[in-house]
DNA sequence: CTTGGAAAGTCAACAAGACTGACATATTAT
DNA sequence: ATAATATGTCAGTCTTGTTGACTTTCCAAG
């Protein structure tokens, strides 16, 4: 959370001054805050509602890929069937989520978010998407690239390219 | 997670294109994803024995600011007291923290690793730095820097004055 | 020096959201 | 016909957060 020096020297230690252990846990606890900003904003809404974190990422992903099935959202969430379920339930009882019988595989359920559910969906994310818009317009496009770039390389590569496949699936 | 799309215009649409909702979205899910990957290492150390990210979490702003007190700690995590209360005294009972009656203000507690909780604390933030490292030198000094500074950002100004505060009392 | 309030600790009850394990049902694939 | 898959559900556990109530210790202002 300090502040970066940058060394005025050209020695080959500046190349990887961006790697000490201290640059490093700065990184680390930056990524603690951050995110706990980042959520935040949804959390303040959701404890309102009876709804918890979880919900919002059903409704953000079913929004965002409709008609995915039960166990590519539970592939994407990480999370077990049970957990997802009750979740789910919830969502269906009270018409924010749809669920219909897949054409090809009359197994699997085609979730879908209904009118109620879109809004609820915006809600949400209209908030965290203003914190979002904000740090990258402060941070300008050139920090948003080395943003996301950082972050992709975060991520095992089985993740990234499971999470790759879905999102082109449904496009 | 798509590839992010750069125009070959010099439109004035160009210069604000990495702030459309969808490019917004793309940095939401990077950040749940890495998130995740981030808190990936420790939590498979930790399963084993017996403890979770809250440990984690107070071994960390112990061993990096030794003889914080209670209630600076508390303010870190943003936990009640009661939370964070049941936390130290397993680690206190499973000798990883001390705490110390301050020197000045008899009432507060500092507290600091054992030599214990110090070898803990390595095996831990070891994993997770790991991780950073590679994902930092992958993705070069430059995006490392955007990095930061978007997570800089995104953390309300007040959280990152509090936090930089006791950070440097800390020093 | 007393008293008010801050810092810390503790007890109890509760809830969200994760987990495991077991089992049921419908449907598809072999 | 049988095995495997997709989904749903019941029951129980764990971690980590919450509130509320209460005590002890201690500093500081009246």
């Amino acid at each position: 959370m300090q502040q970066e020096k940058y060394p005025s020297s050209g020695s080959r230690g500046e190349q990887l001054l961006f790697l000490t252990d201290d640059q490093v846990r700065q990184g680390i606890e930056l990524m603690f805050f951050a995110y706990r900003a980042f959520t935040a904003d949804p959390d303040r809404i959701l404890e309102n509602l009876a709804y918890g974190r979880a919900h919002h990422r059903a409704v953000h992903f079913i929004n965002r890929s409709p008609n995915l099935t039960v166990n590519e959202l539970l592939d994407i969430l990480g999370v077990t069937k049970q957990s997802l379920n009750r979740v789910l339930r919830q969502l269906m009882d009270d018409g924010l989520v749809n669920s219909k019988i897949g054409r090809i595989d009359r197994r699997q359920r085609n979730l879908t978010l209904t009118e109620k559910g879109q809004a609820f969906e915006r809600e949400l994310s209209d908030a965290q998407r203003a914190r979002m818009r904000k740090a990258y317009s402060s941070a300008g496009a050139d920090a948003v690239a080395g943003f996301r770039s950082v972050l992709q390389e975060m991520i095992d590569p089985e993740t990234r390219e499971k999470v790759r496949r879905l999102m082109e699936k449904h496009r």
